[in-house]
DNA sequence: GCACGCGATTGAAACCTTTCAATCGCAATC
DNA sequence: GATTGCGATTGAAAGGTTTCAATCGCGTGC
């Protein structure tokens, strides 16, 4: 009763070879058909189509793919899919690319540098025509092996190996120093940096240019609390360990590494009884959209999400058609937004 | 310059023809190292691996796919990868598949008809081992024939042609009477439900177990308020409509299809000073992490989520075993979360 | 010394599509 | 009536892997 059509079920698959058969033509007809059909004479044409739809044949993929030595597939490596940030620049490359019927396909490294690998072999196993990677590990001897093997690569939000890899980011250090310089201006003298892992580029770039900023001041001082991950619950955790301090220890500001973070903190502080942003003035960064609505609606650093996926797409799209042209790298610049969280 | 290594680009690809000749054995063992390591001499396995290392050879997943006739992928495609919910119970799914090394490739629907039965030609030709689908448009008779070729098909939070498909949901009608009968509870009389399109099963059946919850008070009313997306904008405008109507029209209650319709009409009616939930209490759908950090926490109802997520990708796999098994429904239970924009 | 058994290895066949040089059929031209 | 030109069609080859029946090589038991 499950069954719905047996024959069709046991019957052997339908090859483009029993189309031809059936519609009495060769083999290299029904493939024209199927790529070329101005080529085909419209009667012969109509005659293959019909035959197609009554044997329900549909074309292998694979096959076609082994053919053509390439898959047309682009494959992006995200830092965390539950990141409204990194699915909105996703989501923007994915249009770009919908023009040249190219599907995308996204996996997530969850800031794991053996997830990654894993990808990346997995990947490299399916010969996709282009990548575009968030790195988080050491991928670099990765990605040339890919590239010699012909796959356009561009990096995403970071700019390792640059000599080598087109890339398209967001100058981190810039937001960390516009992040810093307002906790400052609005009267902040200890702050706290929450993120993590201190390996991730990002973190290090926003911490540095933070710390930067904040040592021109004499009076000011900066302190980085290193989380495992870059959720609301790191955020959360962290922000209960700056509770536990004796209050003149505590920080007056917190910058979060991304908003998923500073959400989290927000919840602990409120949870916590401890004002923002008059006891704690808090900032993030990302401005995700969630950030615009939250408890406290929260300043943050945005970063132009759809453009760094339409760049993205469309410089992989030349490396692609081109793949010795000149290797480029677009920094785009973040912005502060003020909200309530930092400026009650 | 940008060239890496020019002799491995330009060089033909590396086949196991190659690596067997440059090792001394037949195609045949280099594809017993590749598949079944235990089958061969440790010291034959050792060489053999050590060439593929020195030639850079990498398995062409097209010729493995062509030849297995299937791809070891599953395929999911969902409503709105930019809603939480959902990409929160893709990672669950993702999770329970990675134990049998299986990659997930997520498709976007963005419920849209169109796309939606273009990801699933896509996925027929890719011969996909199996396929989580949330169903928008009329697709039944597509998925009959992915089945009949073979493809595993589980339906995901809907139940259409449930005679055929296995599915695991959550019970929409349950969930709308809850969020009703808590709006009722709470004194409210004059209900409006925001979500849409109209056609989304969902959407029509939360609907409709609201409107008979509501009808059982005689005093009470509820309307809809039809939107074509199910995102903050959609929500934003759609409270933006109802604020027009004279003051003794408005609603003092209103029951989002989804959190982030919630998230939009609540930053409307703040941006209008309308106060939740004094003058319009406010309930969303899905129990979304953000929920609870909105500036007015956000009475939901809960959809278990990860659980969703595992026991689809369970009976999917359970399904790949063994296409006869009889089909299943499993039907979870969502519960109603009470928070600040019901119960100031 | 021989047959047997068994693990290791072989290599041709199969999977299905696309490509492209060759061929066909037909009409226009000389 | 023969030739040319041209669009439509043909069909064999190529692409790289896996499978599996057949074979090899070697030690064991008689």
């Amino acid at each position: 009763m499950p069954r719905h059509d047996p024959d069709a079920r046991n019957g052997r698959r339908v090859s483009v070879t029993d189309v031809a058969a059936a519609a009495n033509v060769s083999v290299g007809t029904v493939s024209n058909v199927l790529n070329r059909p101005e080529k085909v004479l419209p009667a012969t044409k109509a005659r293959i189509l019909q035959v197609i739809d009554e044997l329900g044949f549909v074309r292998n993929d694979a096959a076609r793919q082994l053919r053509a030595g390439r898959n047309r597939a682009i494959a992006m490596v995200v830092l965390d899919v539950a990141n409204p940030f990194f699915t909105d620049v996703a989501h923007s490359v994915e249009t770009e690319l919908a023009e040249q019927r190219r599907p995308l396909i996204l996996a997530n490294s969850a800031q794991d540098p053996s997830r990654e690998a894993s990808h990346l072999d997995l990947f490299g196993e399916q010969r996709v025509d282009g990548m575009l990677i968030t790195p988080v590990g050491r991928v670099l001897t990765r990605l040339r092996q890919l590239r010699d093997r012909g796959v356009a690569v561009v990096l995403v939000d970071r700019k390792t190996g640059s000599r080598e890899f087109s890339s398209v980011s967001v100058d981190d250090r810039m937001g960390g120093r516009l992040a810093a310089e307002h906790l400052l201006d609005v009267g902040r003298r200890r702050l706290v940096f929450i993120g993590g892992p201190g390996s991730l580029a990002q973190v290090r770039d926003r911490w540095t240019a933070a710390r930067e900023a904040v040592e021109s001041h004499a009076d000011a001082t900066i302190r980085f609390v290193e989380t495992e991950a870059m959720d609301a619950r790191a955020g959360r955790q962290a922000a209960d360990t700056l509770l536990q301090l004796p209050a003149d220890e505590r920080p007056d500001a917190v910058f979060a590494a991304n908003d998923l973070v500073a959400l989290g903190v927000l919840q602990a502080l409120t949870l916590a009884k401890v004002s923002v942003p008059d006891e704690v003035a808090l900032i993030g960064y990302d401005d995700i959209d969630f950030a615009a609505s939250a408890a406290i609606p929260l300043s943050s650093i945005r970063q132009p999400r759809e453009e760094l996926g339409r760049r993205a797409a469309q410089i992989l799209l030349e490396v692609i058609d081109e793949p010795d042209t000149r290797v480029r790298h677009v920094v785009l610049e973040p912005e502060l937004v003020v909200r309530r969280s930092t400026s009650g």
